[in-house]
DNA sequence: CTATTATTTAGAAATTCTTCTAATTAGAGT
DNA sequence: ACTCTAATTAGAAGAATTTCTAAATAATAG
């Protein structure tokens, strides 16, 4: 958990490109799924570093997991990659 | 090479770490490999990673090479991690 | 309760990552 | 040229990642 699991699930674009797509409101896992060319297990291990890292939070409505950005732990990320370029101690 | 090559290498804390310790000022291989409880070897291969992102660049002072960290890239990858965040096509 | 739809978990193969020890390269001084 | 110091490259072992197919789970509809 922690920052760690954050930029362990930002390494990979296909999660980034998840981030990016639910950035314009929520998605469930099959039309996130839509926008690549992988199977949807594949798609399913990706959505669950993202959730490890809490980069995104999910809900079920109906038979569709519908997933949703989590913008406080981009914001989390950010500040670390500040802290990397900033005059602090 | 690219975004892909930054964001990997921001993926491992002791590559995050190194950029903290860079954040101060230049550092030889040598003075980075004291803060760590791993073999020169080793943070060789961090360095590589580092210098192949761009988001550290070298330069040999007698036998030593000293490592700078490029901020221009680390910028890069802030707006990389904006861009996820805010309302931009 | 069975069938359907949406998605996940399990297991396996190929690849990449992290780390080590041993050997090599590069520069400086004697 | 030889030696010392600084750092890298090479090779290998173990762990983790990425991807697939096949099977399992969960909720809804009839």
């Amino acid at each position: 958990m922690g920052i760690n699991a954050v930029f362990e699930a930002l390494s990979h674009p296909v999660r980034r490109r998840i981030l990016a797509l639910l950035k314009n409101g929520p998605l469930s896992a099959g039309e996130l799924a839509g926008h690549f060319d992988l199977t949807k297990p594949t798609l399913s291990v990706h959505f669950n570093k993202l959730k490890e890292a809490e980069l995104v939070a999910v809900e079920r409505r109906g038979t569709s997991l519908i997933y949703h950005l989590n913008t406080s732990i981009l914001e989390e990320a950010l500040t670390g990659l500040l802290s990397l370029k900033d005059q602090e101690p």
